[in-house]
DNA sequence: CTGAGTGTGTAGTATGTAGTACACACTACC
DNA sequence: GGTAGTGTGTACTACATACTACACACTCAG
């Protein structure tokens, strides 16, 4: 699934319960043409900018980190956070790139609840 | 501390005790013009590419995550890991963003030695 | 049958990225 | 006092990014 298509599978979902998810209309709201929407949901044109990305997840209700990590971006805060510590978090990731989502998630949960 | 001047502090470092590491010669293992170096030591430039931030690195004997840091890049292989489970590592890292180092590091040794 | 709304093709632009190529001035050796 | 090696200024290039602008063809409601 590329970015393009599943923006227009999502789009046209929801044009399915509301006539204003025309491509048209939701490139006004997001602030671009609708050529570029167009070739964007054609994968004709590489994905647009981040800040581009952020508007078009709003006006859909998508998560932003998500349609961000279909178009190969990273989301600017995540990226500061690891530039302000990157041996840290280098370290980090690496040792749990191949450890399962339940692991981690015990422990972003021991983290979130925890004593740190 | 910028990535240039960075750079240039550890070279004439190297260059204290070893002949070898004048920009020119630096520039020559690594593969790029002295000028450009020169430009990149000094901060005219903006930092170059991944791959030569890395061929840099390594000629210096530096941290390749450290330097491209000080560049405002992450390592692609870090991304991919990202972008592979942007939720799952989204959450993770706002959620360790002021979580002060022993604690990260103790994270990383339990996975390290942990039954995971 | 018209006109409002739909998606799309083509062309063009501005800025950023990632460098090369060559000439110049300076220093230090022998 | 040439020449080997040093760093740097200027000019230029190729490609990617992130779009705009306008015209076109189609559809469907009144």
């Amino acid at each position: 699934m590329t970015f393009g298509s599943y923006l227009r599978g999502v789009r046209e979902l929801r044009l399915g319960e509301d006539r204003s998810y025309s491509l048209r209309q939701v490139a006004l709201r997001v602030g671009v043409e609708p050529a570029y929407l167009s070739k964007i949901e054609r994968d004709v044109t590489p994905p647009p900018s981040e800040s581009t990305i952020r508007r078009i997840a709003e006006d859909l209700g998508e998560d932003p980190d998500l349609l961000l990590a279909m178009a190969g971006k990273i989301s600017s805060d995540l990226r500061e956070i690891i530039i302000r510590r990157p041996r840290l978090f280098a370290d980090l990731l690496r040792q749990l790139k191949e450890v399962p989502d339940r692991s981690v998630l015990r422990v972003v949960r021991e983290i979130r609840d925890g004593d740190w």
